[in-house]
RNA sequence: GCCCGGGUGGCGGAAUUGGUAGACGCAAGGGACUUAAAAUCCCUCGACUGGAAACGGUCGUGCCGGUUCGAGUCCGGCCCUGGGCACCA
């Protein structure tokens, strides 16, 4: 007998201990059902989970459970990418170190993620700062080191003069250091980096073998590969040449000046001799390294003394300084035509350069762009003013000047990637550390396998002066592995997202102490379903990427890319309220210290802080976040209406891809809809048990609402399925309760389909609330797991009907309805359309022109 | 600045391949039940407009233009807004 009311905190803690006792989530090699890994992106253990984690789990576990109940034997595991620069932040904040810190919240979010009931098999779980896991960053590196793919190199970092170290972007706030406020600049340091650009063909060109990619993500990456075929072009100089890389080598006669990076060794030369250049370098020395700085920052530059040598005419180019020239991308030079390039012509106009015009339209004059309007940058016309080239198109063009520069050794066809190797070390406590040692004898030698891990000292306090392994003895003396005199070990750790390119193989045999992963890896990978935020289109994909495929080359594992489908979620929204103090400083306001005034439309007009009855001001919705104070705790939500309508509602609110507006209303709605159907059930079940139900013998009501049933049954296999749009598929179960809650038939028959959309109803929602699901399938009569069951097919006899509603329009415009039977032919159709009243009145006086039918939906009679 | 999304009632969203715009839910308003409140149940709910009503008409998916019998959906140009830009994760 079902309690006649709903209470969450019973039922969950019911279902939570069948599970247990089932052992429902473990996922094993021998069990029966063709292999599925779901896996969510493992959150930073920063103390408690926020609503973004409780989204991404949520869509994970649905599909888990949704698989399973289809005969699938599912992996779903979890760990905590445990390194990083918060655990950090918190250690200078509280005198902790890390480490306590870290473990103290893993402990803390597993038991919040075992509260909202996720089917996750813990007995994998994986943290990244255990010397276990990490071992492996090191045993890789130094593969590949042996293979040349990890090399040093220098690289920029930013550089705080006061504290003197090295800063995270997110440490450099306007251009100064967040601690000492102090102007920052950049510094060349020395670093490793990974030979991601060695695999930049292969990361694009399989983008195409990943169907289940969102196309956007695919397009972000390609281009962030940005691979151009160009032309690597020389200008000969007193010392050297000086190589520039083009696309647009066709407009070569058309180069006014070259352009070079402050940090290029020209731009040295010329500083050497000139104080003017000298103090511009310097300037350009300030500010950040993030692209976004320089890109959006005043386009400056400054004329040398050098020149270099037109490769095709000998004359000579002024060499000018710029800021805009990036040492990183190609040659940290470039040829500069600014009748062809918006920012050349820019630069040009604003330093009073010469602007030669080489490319013409086909049927028009040479004109000489006297704005950025008239910039003639097409590819589709043909050279002029460029002697022997003129007349040539640009392919034509590029491939003469090919041959031309090719004989004096002054040019010749390249592919050029945007994107840059990887630079992983971190100047950066809280990490893996790079497993090398530094000897004055034999330079930088690889600590051997047999030592491995490299053991990060757990007890270190950082005070936010750089990084403590520095002055820790016990770690930094060591003696050479080569020569066995006293050495210096690395302090520098590994980038955080290397922690993160491999850990979802690791889940699939973390018990492996001989290896990084054992054959388990090909039975489970790839992923089948990823599910993780957009924020990481990019980069922690990308790496990933490349990682299984070092691995892949070095033979640790059969497949070539890691994640076979791949769903990005939106982030997780909620209003915003502060008040203006004085000096400018901003109080932000948590949403739920706050009262919304409405008028009576609804329309909301203000807000008022609970505790003074004051207006605050309203600022929108903005990600939920603990700078702007509107964090929704996910812990107090579970303990008010309970683990399933918390799901729910993340789940009702929007389709996964969107951003999601956090409301406390919704989640009452979607506690509503739980309470209604456990009535629903509770009150169907107090009639006794239904009895078998007989499809030929249903009268035309019970015939419908067995319909909507199975129609329903069909929408939400696809929506759940296929399409991930559990919004509309909750939408359309709501929709069944109301019509199966409306139908007052007590007939035996009625009760029956009343018993067949129920279970119907119980089962479609046991992936999103599977709890509650658990005790109203055994309200139903029913004695095992919900989660054992199958998921529930459509009956092709019950989606059966005789006549269709068809919509009739008159010149695109809605005017009436018909019904006609299934099989109505053409003809029928369309005299069934003009013979509709509305239509008529529509039409009158008019030429019928044609009639579209569109079968099962639509007429439109098209009069003029 | 560059790359990628998004913009539909008071609000979240639906409309799956170019075919009924606003499903489902929230908020709001009205009513029932109740000593009362909460809870629950029922009704109304894009704007303008005709009609006593039944029931109609016109407009309407950020803005401007285009393609089409038909456009929220496709194309061109803008505006606003979110994400990423390599050391936040």
């Amino acid at each position: 007998m079902m309690q006649d009311a709903y209470r969450p905190a019973e039922v969950e803690a019911d279902a939570r201990a069948l599970w247990e006792k089932l052992d429902a989530d473990r996922a094993r090699e021998d069990a029966p059902g063709e292999k599925y890994y779901c896996l969510c992106m493992l959150p930073y253990p920063s103390g408690r989970l926020h609503m973004g984690h409780v989204r991404n789990y949520t869509i994970g576990d649905v599909i888990t459970r949704y698989q399973r109940m289809n005969g699938r034997n599912v992996l779903q595991p979890m760990g905590w990418d445990a390194f990083g620069l918060p655990a950090e932040n918190a250690a200078i904040k509280n005198k902790v170190p890390p480490a306590k810190w870290t473990y103290d919240n893993i402990d803390y979010m597993r038991k919040q993620l075992k509260s909202l009931g996720f089917a996750i098999d813990w007995s994998r779980e994986v943290a990244t700062c255990h010397p276990k896991y990490y071992k492996w960053n090191q045993w890789l590196f130094l593969r590949m080191l042996e293979k040349g793919i990890a090399y040093k190199r220098t690289g920029t970092v930013n550089w705080d003069p006061v504290d003197k170290t090295v800063l995270a972007n997110e440490q450099v706030i306007d251009g100064r250091g967040w601690r000492t406020g102090a102007l920052v600049e950049k510094r060349e340091i020395p670093m490793y980096y990974l030979k991601i650009t060695d695999y930049g063909d292969e990361l694009l060109g399989a983008l195409d073998g990943l169907p289940g990619w969102p196309e956007r993500v695919k397009t972000m990456q390609a281009n962030w590969i940005g691979k151009s075929v160009g032309m690597e072009v020389g200008f000969p100089h007193a010392d050297g040449v000086l190589k520039v890389f083009t696309t647009r080598a066709d407009t070569l006669l058309g180069a006014t000046y070259v352009a070079v990076a402050a940090e290029h060794p020209l731009a040295a030369k010329a500083a050497a001799v000139d104080p003017k250049v000298a103090a511009f370098v310097e300037e350009c020395r300030r500010g950040g390294v993030t692209e976004a700085e320089l890109a959006t920052q005043e386009k400056k530059g400054i004329a040398t003394s050098l020149t270099v040598k037109h490769p095709l005419t000998g004359a000579d180019l002024p060499v000018w300084v710029a800021n805009y020239v990036l040492m990183g991308y190609g040659e940290g030079a470039v040829m500069a035509v600014p009748a062809h390039d918006e920012r050349d012509f820019e630069f040009a106009t604003k330093y009073h350069l010469p602007i030669k015009t080489v490319v013409r339209a086909k049927d028009g004059q040479a004109v000489q762009p006297a704005s950025l309007a008239d910039l003639l940058l097409s590819k589709d016309g043909v050279l002029c003013h460029s002697g022997k080239y003129d007349g040539l198109e640009y392919g034509a063009a590029i491939d003469a000047m090919a041959i031309d520069l090719g004989a004096k050794g002054l040019g010749q066809k390249r592919v050029q990637y945007r994107l840059r190797d990887w630079g992983i070390s971190r100047q950066r406590y809280w990490g893996c550390p790079i497993p090398l040692i530094h000897c004055d004898a034999c330079g930088d030698v690889p600590v051997p396998d047999k030592d491995l891990p490299v053991v990060l000292p757990e007890d270190l306090a950082p005070d936010g002066s750089g990084n403590p392994l520095n002055k820790y003895k016990p770690f930094v003396e060591c003696s050479c592995p080569k020569c066995g005199k006293p050495a210096r070990r690395e302090t520098d750790t590994m980038d955080t997202f290397v922690d993160s390119s491999w850990y979802f193989m690791r889940y699939a045999c973390r018990d492996s102490d001989a290896a990084m992963v054992d054959g388990r890896v090909d039975e489970w990978l790839p992923v089948d379903q990823y599910i993780g935020g957009i924020e990481h289109a990019i980069l922690h994909l990308l790496y990933s990427r490349f990682w299984t495929k070092v691995m892949r080359d070095m033979g640790l594992l059969k497949f070539d890319e890691p994640f076979t489908n791949l769903l990005t979620q939106g982030m997780v929204l909620n209003h915003i309220f502060l008040r203006k103090g004085t000096a400018g400083s901003l109080t932000y306001y948590s949403p739920d210290e706050v009262d919304l005034q409405h008028d009576a439309d609804g329309r909301v007009t203000g807000a008022v802080l609970k505790a003074d009855g004051l207006p605050v001001k309203y600022d929108g919705m903005g990600t939920m976040s603990k700078s702007k104070n509107n964090g929704v705790d996910p812990q107090m939500l579970v303990e008010k209406y309970g683990a399933d309508t918390v799901r729910l509602f993340m789940m009702f609110a929007a389709p996964p891809e969107l951003t999601l507006e956090w409301s406390e209303s919704g989640v009452e709605g979607a506690q509503r809809f739980l309470k209604r159907l456990w009535k629903a059930v509770a009150e169907h079940v107090a009639g006794g048990k239904a009895p078998a139900l007989q499809a030929s013998a249903l009268d035309d009501a019970q015939q419908a609402l067995r319909r909507q049933s199975h129609e329903t049954l069909t929408k939400v296999g696809d929506d759940v399925g296929r399409r991930y749009t559990f919004n509309t598929a909750i939408a359309a179960i709501m929709e069944l309760l109301n019509a199966v809650t409306r139908s007052q038939d007590q007939s035996p028959q009625g009760r029956a389909v009343r018993q067949e959309a129920l279970e119907g109803v119980v089962l479609m929602l046991a992936p999103m609330v599977p709890h509650v699901s658990e005790s109203l399938w055994r309200g139903l009569g029913h004695t095992g797991s919900v989660m054992a069951e199958r998921w529930p097919v459509a009956d092709p006899a019950a989606l059966k009907r005789s006549t269709l509603d068809l919509v009739v329009q008159v010149n695109g415009k809605l005017r009436g309805r018909i019904q006609v039977a299934v099989d109505a032919t053409r003809e029928s159709i369309e005299k069934a359309a003009l013979a509709e009243p509305s239509v008529q009145s529509f039409v009158q006086g008019k030429d019928v022109k044609k009639i579209v039918v569109v079968p099962g939906k639509l007429v439109n009679v098209v009069a003029l």
